[in-house]
RNA sequence: GGGACUGUAGUUCAGUGGGAGAAUACUUGACUGGCAGUCAAGGGGUCAGGGGUUCGAAUCCCCUCAGUUCCA
């Protein structure tokens, strides 16, 4: 009911009276999540329709209940003596009494046995802690067998959770506004707000068992079946992975058809955890080890498309995303089990797994525990799942903290508004008055959160960023840093705010990032029907942030863009910026007159009756849209495609610039080829000189790289003929003009050359000494030897410092002219 | 928004401060009926990028970028 709730509070008017319509509910959040128990009932989903009638100040609670029951017992032809009704019992705490009104009406059709008073949490219905809420009537039906029936009388289980005796319509009577000091106080009209779940109402109009069991669901059981050869009914694990399955693929196609993609967080990440929730039961029960569901997706769609034609027009995105995700999922299975033979390996006779590691894998390896869970008693091992938990605790406590915020009461200044007046597409500056303010402190960092009565900065939406700008109060200016929107109020973000506010305040937006952003959000418009032109009409928006520096826009296709389909795009958006069209605003059009003009709109956004649609041109540009924009595309000045790249599957991104940030783009590309060319000595063609120098270079390097190699063969072979013979050991020192590096060559091939080696280089190169040491393996271990220790006494000649390895050390110092020291020095030593 | 992990040859990855590696793919040669033929030789690297510590850094520290993943 959250997007009638202004109707409700008397906010604004509605276009209709009465409506009806059906709502797509996705329940995984909230106060008690229970994804992880679809699937094992008959009833829980994760999304399901809701079927509901209307009333804004119009018919109520005779009318609602008398059209319940005709159309259910009437049309629907569900038996009376299975219909119960429940009215609501009172609640002292609200001095509210029981509904009588509702009992009253009810017994007009049900004998009282029938109707029966429910709690305050069951018949008394609030959105949240505060807004509309009302009594409610639910009606619920037996689906139980004659004998079971005859057994136990269906009164005593209604809400006790019976599988069978189930609740099916909710009528609510809004006639409250819950406040935020816990009172209740009559709203000014009574309206109603009904809801029926669609899967529910299926299963009792089949007479079915279970939801899964009606054609709302079977058909995926039945292309499961075709897929796995797994019957539905057999087996209870492979049903519930079947039931997973199937509930699952709708909750997240229709996501995806309303612009939502799996992610690592937000919204996302909700997706990402039902999807690998059906891959995982898929993987375990099913044995399903490839891809697969996405392959129910045209199932879905040839049951649904026709009733909801995004599922239709999206079907080819829906499929290719899921089966990229089910592609990445199944990868990460993979290395999850690596790790989990790895450990096995490693402790043999762990019985038990320590739950830090059971925590590792999951949390960075998105390895699931329960599968954790069945391979180690698959190996006759057990999981530490209290140190599991206790780690999985720790990290949602961290992750809480990080995001509490302390929020301050609000101020007030002023009469309390429910919507800011936006004056900033005509002017940029206005004498406003505060209404209220509060500080916001989010880790040590405090900021003010101001709301004005009407305000020239824009908030941000629809991918446009907030303008910044500042207010003057007594002639001193306060910036403001970001400007959000909170349902209709403005918020205004300033690091300070005067100590008294004046009566009266200037606000002024940044004119300058204003413009620019102007341009980009219009640019953007431009390109979103370019890519249309250009690539086809099954672009759609998939997102879009536009601020003062650059636009970037993601949109649906399939494969990368070539060059030719790039500059095709570019070069349709400046023929556009040249033909200087001017912007064309048509600020309170109905919905229906914007769709008769083909004005583009965005899945899964939500509209009012009225909307603005900005065009430019009406036959090339126009879109649903709020934001700001240039009075006539010839401001844009020049538009330049930055980048094209793949964020998801069938998702494409484009960066683009515009005006001079697009000029210095290209002009910073002509100047870096003047340069290579100028560098070239501006050859004909400069990118053939390039490749041609590379490759040049590169065999030259290689040259040298032999040559060098042949020069050290040369001096080792020399060094090797000076061994002298010290007490069994072959001794070689001697002063060498090369570096480190070289040296170290030079060592290691001696070592190849000459036995039982000890051989000291004392190396100069660019002014820095150095000594490296190696020694024979063997005479190491026969005389003691160690080179480090050799090489950190040595090195006190050059006053530098070093070590190493028995058979080699390196050191590096200061004075050249210890060199020669080192060498004579080394001599001493072996002595 | 908070955390964890990863980045090394075309690819998959090993490498816990001391000589950049394996498998596979590639090139060449020889041998060869045997299913991924065998054997040999070879080419291929900005160890993601930048900074620091150290005689010495793929390896340790800091920053940036990219990817994976969990939580909110």
């Amino acid at each position: 009911m959250n997007q009638f709730k202004d109707i409700f509070l008397d906010n604004t008017s509605p276009g209709h009276n009465r409506v009806v319509n059906s709502q797509k509910c996705l329940r995984v959040s909230g106060k008690h999540n229970d994804l992880e128990e679809v699937g094992h009932d008959t009833y829980h989903h994760t999304m399901f329709e809701m079927l509901g009638n209307w009333s804004f100040g119009d018919y109520f609670k005779k009318d609602a209940i008398a059209w319940a029951w005709e159309l259910l017992t009437g049309v629907y032809g569900i038996d009376k003596d299975r219909l119960y009704a429940s009215v609501f019992e009172g609640a002292p705490e609200d001095k509210l009494g029981a509904d009588q009104e509702a009992y009253d009406l009810w017994k007009a059709y049900l004998d009282e046995s029938r109707i029966l008073y429910g709690s305050k949490k069951d018949n008394f219905w609030e959105m949240g802690d505060t807004g509309p809420c009302g009594p409610c009537s639910e009606i619920h039906v037996d689906l139980r067998d004659e004998a079971a029936r005859r057994d136990v009388d269906g009164a005593t289980l209604v809400n006790e959770d019976h599988p069978l005796v189930i609740e099916i319509w909710n009528l609510v009577f809004i006639e409250f506004d819950r406040k935020s000091d816990g009172s209740l106080k009559n709203l000014p009209a009574k309206h109603v707000d009904t809801g029926m779940g669609f899967e529910r109402l299926c299963m009792v109009l089949q007479n079915k068992q279970s939801n899964y069991e009606t054609d709302v669901f079977q058909p995926y059981f039945k292309e499961l079946t075709r897929l796995t050869g797994i019957q539905y009914g057999k087996l209870d694990e492979t049903d519930v992975a079947m039931r997973v399955i199937a509930d699952h693929l709708r909750a997240v196609s229709f996501a995806i058809a309303d612009g939502e993609l799996p992610s690592n967080n937000k919204a996302g990440y909700v997706i990402r955890r039902i999807l690998r929730r059906a891959i995982r039961y898929g993987y375990t029960f099913l044995g399903m080890r490839e891809p697969f569901v996405h392959r129910l997706v045209s199932v879905l769609v040839s049951h649904m498309g026709d009733a909801f034609r995004e599922l239709k027009e999206q079907e080819d995105l829906i499929t290719k995303v899921i089966g990229e995700e089910e592609q990445t999922f199944l990868r990460t299975l993979e290395t999850g089990i690596q790790k989990f033979e790895q450990y096995l390996a490693s402790h043999p006779d762990k019985k038990i797994l320590d739950g830090a590691f059971v925590f590792e894998l999951f949390d960075t390896y998105g390895f699931p525990v329960d599968l954790t869970n069945l391979m180690a008693r698959e190996k006759g091992r057990e999981v530490d799942m209290k140190g599991f938990e206790k780690r999985m605790a720790e990290q949602k406590s961290r992750s809480r903290a990080a995001a509490t915020v302390e929020t301050e009461d609000w101020t007030e200044l002023g009469p309390r508004q429910e919507e800011t007046r936006f004056l900033g597409y005509e002017q940029l500056e206005a004498e406003v008055e505060v209404v209220r303010y509060r500080q916001v402190t989010q880790k040590g960092k405090s900021l003010y959160q101001v709301v004005l009565d009407q305000t020239p900065f824009y908030a941000e939406a629809g991918g446009q960023v907030g303008d910044k700008g500042y207010l003057i109060a007594d002639g001193e200016k306060y910036p403001v840093i970001n400007t959000l929107k909170e349902n209709n109020l403005t918020i205004h973000l300033m690091p300070r705010i005067p100590r008294a506010w004046p009566d009266k305040v200037n606000a002024v937006v940044d004119p300058h990032k204003r413009l620019l952003t102007a341009n980009n959000h219009t640019a953007t418009h431009l390109l979103h029907s370019a890519l249309k032109t250009v690539l086809g009409s099954h672009v759609q928006q998939k997102g879009s942030l536009v601020d003062e520096k650059r636009l970037r826009f993601d949109f649906s296709h399939f494969g990368k863009m070539t060059d030719a389909e790039v500059r095709a795009v570019e070069r349709l958006v400046n023929d556009k910026i040249r033909e200087n069209i001017p912007m064309q605003e048509h600020r309170d059009m109905s919905m229906e007159e914007a769709k008769k003009m083909g004005a583009a709109a965005q899945f899964g956004e939500k509209y009012g009756e009225k909307v603005r649609v900005v065009a430019f041109d009406e036959n090339y540009s126009a879109e649903l849209c709020g934001g700001t924009h240039v009075n006539a595309t010839g401001q844009i000045g020049l538009f330049a495609i930055v980048s094209e790249g793949a964020i998801a599957a069938g998702i494409r991104r484009v960066e683009a610039v515009t005006g001079r940030v697009a000029e210095d783009h290209v002009r910073s590309g002509l100047d870096e080829l003047d340069a290579v060319s100028s560098l070239l000595k501006h050859p004909k063609d400069a990118v053939q000189a390039v490749g041609q120098v590379l490759r040049q270079n590169e065999v030259m390097r290689k040259e040298l790289e032999s040559l060098q190699q042949q020069q050290l063969n040369h001096k080792a072979a020399e060094l090797a003929g000076q061994a002298e013979d010290l007490d069994g050991m072959k001794f070689i020192a001697t002063r060498v003009e090369m570096d480190a590096k070289s040296a170290k060559d030079l060592a290691f091939k001696l070592k190849g050359m000459v036995p039982d080696l000890v051989l000291v280089l004392a190396h100069l190169a660019g002014g820095k000494p150095g000594i490296t040491v190696i020694i024979s393996e063997n005479i190491v271990k026969e005389k003691g030897l160690h080179a480090g220790n050799m090489v950190r006494e040595l090195a006190a000649h050059i006053k530098g410092g070093g070590g190493g390895q028995p058979f080699f050390a390196t050191a590096g110092g200061k004075d050249p002219d210890g060199l020669e020291k080192a060498v004579t020095e080394s001599r001493n030593m072996l002595k």
